[in-house]
DNA sequence: GCGATTCTACTACATATGTAGAAGCTGTCA
DNA sequence: TGACAGCTTCTACATATGTAGTAGAATCGC
């Protein structure tokens, strides 16, 4: 599943909080980004079409809430980036990430850990 | 720099070694893809136009050369990842590839080794 | 009950992106 | 010296993306 950046913003709101509606996404967009309320329609009902967000009516209006979960979202993201700039190889990625990269000594010690620690698979939201 | 998905791919035909013409971009692309010779040129003169690569003339035929790094075009493409997936973190944004991602005991030794030694800085392609 | 406000459904439109055809030059090889 | 092959420059066009206006339905506040 592949989001466009003003979709991305949308689904950030949507992930923050759900169901939400329109407005309620509205609100959480930051602050600057100032996009007309149907524009944000316009994205939720294409994000409806792509099967990112299911649409549903409270009364008559609109609530959403994500299909698409976040960390799904982040997946492909990653393996799109990985694909396209990295050769497909997260190695080199990552590789590029700490190189590039200043981390802080806690931002270290966290990685260490998670690299001990092994596959941790952890938040499942 | 923000690069497409298409100029992706001829700029990492074009950084695998330049001044390249056309011809020789196109024979370098992935197997998989196959675009109109002018369909190349199009990219070619569009990179241009953004100031990503250079043409210049050898005899009438046009040889190009990158003008942004592979390395540049790396970064702001995380960049623009981790501040639209990850908050603009990239602390989160590791952890997520280290917890999605099964490394083989190699890549861990490796990413150990660079967390150790701190910031290697290498290839300066 | 009625005006103000808010939604919804449609439509619109500019710019970006992917993809390539057409026509004209030029060098080359018989 | 002419036919062909490859290159160049222009133009074209469909689909994707960003962004929003309009009109009519529903709802809220008094």
């Amino acid at each position: 599943m592949k989001l466009t950046e003003a979709e991305w913003q949308i689904m950030n709101a949507l992930w923050e909080n759900w169901p939400a509606t329109a407005r309620q996404i509205a609100d959480r967009l930051p602050g600057d980004i100032k996009w007309a309320y149907t524009t944000i329609k316009t994205m939720l009902t294409r994000l409806t079409d792509k099967n990112a967000v299911k649409e549903s009516k409270k009364g008559n209006v609109a609530v959403y809430e994500p299909i698409l979960t976040r960390q799904n979202a982040q997946r492909s993201a990653l393996k799109s980036l990985a694909n396209q700039a990295f050769d497909g190889a997260f190695g080199p990625l990552m590789h590029f990430l700490l190189e590039d990269q200043k981390l802080s000594d806690k931002q270290k010690e966290d990685l260490l850990q998670a690299l001990k620690t092994g596959e941790q698979k952890g938040e499942q939201e």
